[in-house]
DNA sequence: ACAAAAGTGTTTGGGATACACCCATGC
DNA sequence: GCATGGGTGTATCCCAAACACTTTTGT
């Protein structure tokens, strides 16, 4: 079967980043292609676009399929369109980038050839793939910002320090402890958790964050490093990267109460920033 | 000659939202369609890609093309997907916006069949681009706070007030005088523009903005209003509308210093604002 | 002359920053 | 008991916001 147009048509595909914290480092979800071209160098999973689907309908269904992550939302980086990004034919990819509490998704390591990376030791990517990693890196510095998307990447409640250093390992700077805390409970949009199973929480906790499993996780390719990394991260103190355990200890619980960041979002809606 | 495919392949396509400036509101480029589908309807400038060029290269080339104007500076709005929103075939349409000075632009207007919409009466358009002009607006919006996108919509000089009344129309509140001016002026990026020509300058100046220029240009659509503007500029106070002289006057210029801006941005890199 | 806009400083309040000690827990 | 992290309050500073009158320009 085949499929003839009066003019030439590029291919249409999505690829899409997905961010977890793991307690200390932030990471992306890549898989090892296992066809030309570029087969053996790692990749975001994605696949052609259908023609019953949107775009962000497509990055779901192939992040699904690749990774078995069911993902609710996805956001939109753009469209990467250099003529020769491809070598097989002309294709425009559609990048989409996600963050995921890390517990959620530990089950699909395990599949052969999808692995998480921290941030700072992504070895050369695909296609063009070192370039949308980039930008996903920009826009999420640029979003964090304005709009709750932390809290995606951390478990139902979270510590006051847990939140802290996911903003320090995706901004790459240090926040004074109090004044951090401050600044986040003024916002209004965290509440106390109160825990529902203190033993259930803190069995899930565990299970996703333990020192012993990332560090056996991430295991042997701490070697790999990328110049395009050491531009991303060159101002990062390397405080947020020496301090081994920072996971365990009790504290108060939060939790992102989202009625309450919807009536945020509509009184703070228009500021001058410039 | 016609082009096969062993896969279904959508069209792509771009489109592009130009804002423009006239001291008073902002507008939008539009042209009106002359084929099906949506014929005689309003809709943004844009076509086909081409098997070698890239997206902006594409949205460059259609703007050329189709009202004359050379842009340098294209900003991706990002990708349009939605399987039915072009009747003919599976079209995906990448979507770019872009800031003018009018001065620059006004000699394409008398094109048939483009022209300047203010912002607060764009008509119903054709496709989904009632839609990205929303998405235009938003980021628009977002963008100013960050990126000096303002200046590209005044001359290489403007007032204070000139820069003033823009930001006000495009974010819908108003500044202090004063307070405005201030905060302009830290941030260090302009600086007073030492008029080469006063002659010279206050032509130009003069020729893109009279009040009298700019009526009989807008002339006869002020009854074309549509509900999704009245979403956008619901809380937008009256004062940006009602006021009809707001030109004219002498007054300090400034110019947008690109050097320091480069700077300011460097040292601003990265700070939390929630 | 009159109307509209340009030019100009100060005060005040709130939020951001900087900073240190004690306590609880885990090892 | 020791090390790590959790919990807590205050003083300072800077920036944002509020605010009014005089001068200049255009008509």
């Amino acid at each position: 079967m085949s499929y003839t147009y009066d003019y030439p048509h590029p291919a249409v595909a999505t690829d899409t980043v997905i961010f977890g914290f793991n307690g200390k480092t932030l990471e992306i979800l890549l898989i090892e292609r296992g066809i030309e071209p570029f087969t053996g160098m790692w990749a975001f999973p994605g696949g052609f676009l259908k023609m019953d689907e949107t775009a962000e309908e497509c990055a779901r269904r192939e992040l699904l399929e690749e990774t078995g992550l069911a993902i609710q939302t996805l956001k939109q980086l753009g469209a990467f369109s250099a003529v020769h990004r491809d070598p097989r034919e002309r294709v425009v990819s559609i990048a989409f980038y996600t963050l995921v509490n890390p517990s959620e998704v530990r089950g699909g390591d395990d599949a052969v050839n999808a692995r998480w990376f921290p941030v700072e030791e992504v070895p050369q990517l695909a296609f063009d793939h070192d370039y949308i990693f980039r930008k996903a890196m920009q826009q999420l510095r640029k979003d964090i910002h304005f709009e709750p998307v932390g809290f995606e990447l951390l478990g139902e409640s979270f510590t006051m320090s847990e939140l802290q250093r996911l903003y320090e390992a995706i901004l790459g700077i240090h926040f004074d402890r109090r004044n951090f805390e401050k600044k986040m409970l003024q916002t209004g949009i965290l509440d106390l958790y109160d825990e529902p199973d203190l033993a259930e929480e803190m069995g899930s906790y565990h299970s996703c964050s333990s020192m012993e499993e990332s560090k056996s996780f991430f295991g042997t390719h701490h070697e790999m490093k990328t110049k395009n990394i050491d531009e991303l991260f060159g101002t990062m103190p390397n405080s947020t990267l020496e301090t081994p355990k920072q996971r365990g200890r009790k504290g108060r619980r939060f939790f992102f109460n989202k009625e309450k960041y919807n009536r945020f979002k509509q009184d703070n809606n228009s500021r001058l920033e410039f």
